[in-house]
RNA sequence: GGUGCCAUAGCUCAGUUGGUAGAGCAAUGGACUGAAAAUCCAUGUGUCCCUGGUUCAAUUCCAGGUGGCACCA
């Protein structure tokens, strides 16, 4: 290892015992966690985004836990900053740092960075979500083919949040989308290790069911009953609140919603799985194996 | 006990005027640089309940059986 210092990142799906690891290995290292998990910023969401409890976190210093509320704007950029210096800080007493969590996108914001793009204003954001809503996908796709063709041609055209996203940086500047998303790899101060924590597929499914169960008994119910004047924030639209909104609204049993919640989270580790995947980078574990992880450090 | 209806994919169901079959959901694979626990794309899945009859051919028609539902008693 060289004279830099080292970022240890703990990935995996949902209910795959991250948490459990990374303190494991916090306690062990002498260091501090930065949590990358973009539900579980937001205070108001504890027991439906699975947060460590104080108990779990065995006195490690949690970082992006609970520091936002759901009213909060958030974004990979604005993350990319902050968990930058907080691991700057943490480097200055410690050897190590550990980030842990299961947002591919803001692990690679921390990675390799991401483009500083313009910010669009909030008329150009009304303009667009207008125009999406009242003359349907093609009118997007219209209008990207005409502010920038390149990413015409190659995104996924019947995404539309792929399209609004391109149409208001192109709108914000004089440059295309495809001009300015370079996707460099930005330099950083500090060694990476990835860690991908995983098994049988079979055993995540049986740890989601568990788990869900376990929030509901927790009081699932009561905490997003709390949250349904903010129902429509973007915090919201989350595994395991729409889906209890659905029962609150008497769409649904509280039995239908329960299952509704475990195949949805399914699905979502089933996502991320695909997303670490092409990841060759990460060094895989059975979060069992935490023996073998301290070797592979050390 | 009687009568009627139903039995098709893991689930809910559609369909075949007789030539061995689809939809949705689930599942699986994938994409993804400012909403990412979001959003989007692709792909299968079968003793068509059992036994016999009619027929060149039955999942389809007929009879019986089994199971379910409804109504009557």
């Amino acid at each position: 290892m060289s004279h830099k210092k080292t970022l240890i990142i703990i990935l995996g799906p949902t209910a795959s015992g991250k948490t459990g690891v990374a303190v494991e290995l916090a306690k062990y290292l002498n260091t501090e966690i930065i949590s990358c998990d973009s539900r579980q910023f937001y205070k108001e969401m504890q027991i439906g985004t699975a947060r460590a409890t104080e108990k779990e976190m065995q006195g490690v210093p949690h970082h992006f836990v609970g520091n936002l509320s759901v009213m909060d704007y958030y974004n990979v950029s604005m993350f990319e900053k902050e968990a930058l210096s907080t691991i700057e800080n943490i480097h200055k007493n410690s050897d190590f740092a550990i980030m842990a969590g299961g947002t591919g996108l803001y692990i690679n914001g921390i990675c390799n960075g991401i483009d500083d793009l313009p910010d669009p204003t909030p008329e150009t954001k009304e303009y667009l979500t207008t125009l999406y809503r009242e003359n349907g996908i093609s009118a997007l796709q219209d209008k990207l083919l005409e502010m920038d063709s390149a990413y015409y041609k190659k995104v996924d055209l019947n995404n539309h949040k792929r399209l609004l996203r391109a149409l208001e940086v192109c709108m914000s500047s004089d440059k295309t989308y495809t001009e300015l998303k370079t996707s460099p790899k930005k330099e950083r101060p500090f060694n990476i290790i990835k860690i991908g924590l995983n098994m049988e597929r079979s055993e995540i499914i049986e740890r989601i069911h568990h788990r869900t169960d376990l929030m509901i008994k927790k009081g699932l119910v009561e905490e997003v009953k709390n949250l349904e004047k903010h129902r429509d924030l973007n915090a919201l639209n989350t595994v395991g609140y729409k889906e209890i909104f659905e029962f609150l609204d008497g769409i649904t049993t509280l039995e239908r919603a329960i299952e509704n919640i475990k195949t949805n989270t399914r699905r979502y580790a089933k996502r991320q799985i695909t997303w670490f995947k092409r990841d060759e980078s990460i060094h895989w574990f059975h979060p069992n194996d935490i023996q073998k992880i301290k070797d592979f450090l050390s």
